[in-house]
DNA sequence: CACCAGGAATGTA
DNA sequence: TACATTCATGGT
């Protein structure tokens, strides 16, 4: 851990935002489809659509069984409904080869269940360690849009591919799902909060070196 | 009206 | 390996 840079910058997060536990779901299923919805697109446009599934929310049973059309048009609000409605398909398809039993994924290795989910159409490494992390609890980091413009800020040169960075962040932290989890939604909170068009300083927690409002 | 949001697949060189 | 293009809705 030669680096402490995240750390520090991790610590800061927390004093500001708390410990979030994060993922915005109710079941480990409905992190899955989140994953999916939410690639390349703005996260309440993912809440319309996962509203789309009725009060429960979205059960593997029935996007198995559900006709492209209609599955399509229940996730519209999400954007690339097309693209997404056979991505849902598939990691679904995915999910029961476990019997949709959370239990039985968790039996088997990170590294087994990381490989099946890559070679899954639709499920690329971000939302493979999304689901990896938020769904089954298990130790992986997540590498977003916003870590990467957290990094390209500091600056922390953690390298420019997505496995490079991931294995920066792994090799820069001690394991830990916990450490993992928060991280990764404190680093989403504040760049919510912080970037873009949102001229704002005075609470900024990255302090020196953010260059989105400092 | 232009830009972009918690990506991934596909095609080209 | 390194880019470019496509997919699409809804908010700012």
């Amino acid at each position: 851990m030669g680096d402490k840079k995240l750390a520090s910058i991790c610590k800061k997060l927390l004093s500001r935002y708390g410990d979030l536990h994060w993922w915005p779901a109710r079941t480990p299923y409905e992190v899955i489809v989140g994953a999916v919805l939410t690639q390349n697109t703005a996260w309440a446009n993912v809440e319309k659509a996962i509203a789309n599934f009725g009060e429960d929310g979205p059960a593997p049973e029935f996007v198995a069984s559900a006709r492209m059309p209609k599955l399509a048009d229940i996730i519209r609000p999400a954007g690339f409904f097309n693209q997404k409605a056979v991505y849902l398909k598939s990691v679904t398809k995915w999910f029961e080869g476990y019997d949709y039993d959370v239990r039985k994924v968790k039996r088997e290795p990170l590294e087994k269940l990381r490989g099946e989910l890559l070679s899954t159409k639709g499920v690329g490494p971000e939302t493979a360690d999304s689901i990896l992390l938020y769904a089954f609890d298990l130790p992986t980091f997540v590498i977003d849009a916003y870590t990467m413009r957290l990094c390209g800020r500091y600056p922390i040169d953690a390298g420019k591919t997505y496995s490079q960075v991931k294995a920066y962040f792994e090799g820069n932290l001690p394991k830990g799902v916990e450490l993992y989890n928060n991280f990764h939604a404190l680093i989403v909170a504040n760049a919510k909060e912080h970037c873009r068009k949102k001229p704002l300083c005075a609470g900024c927690p990255l302090e020196r070196g953010c260059k989105c409002c400092c």
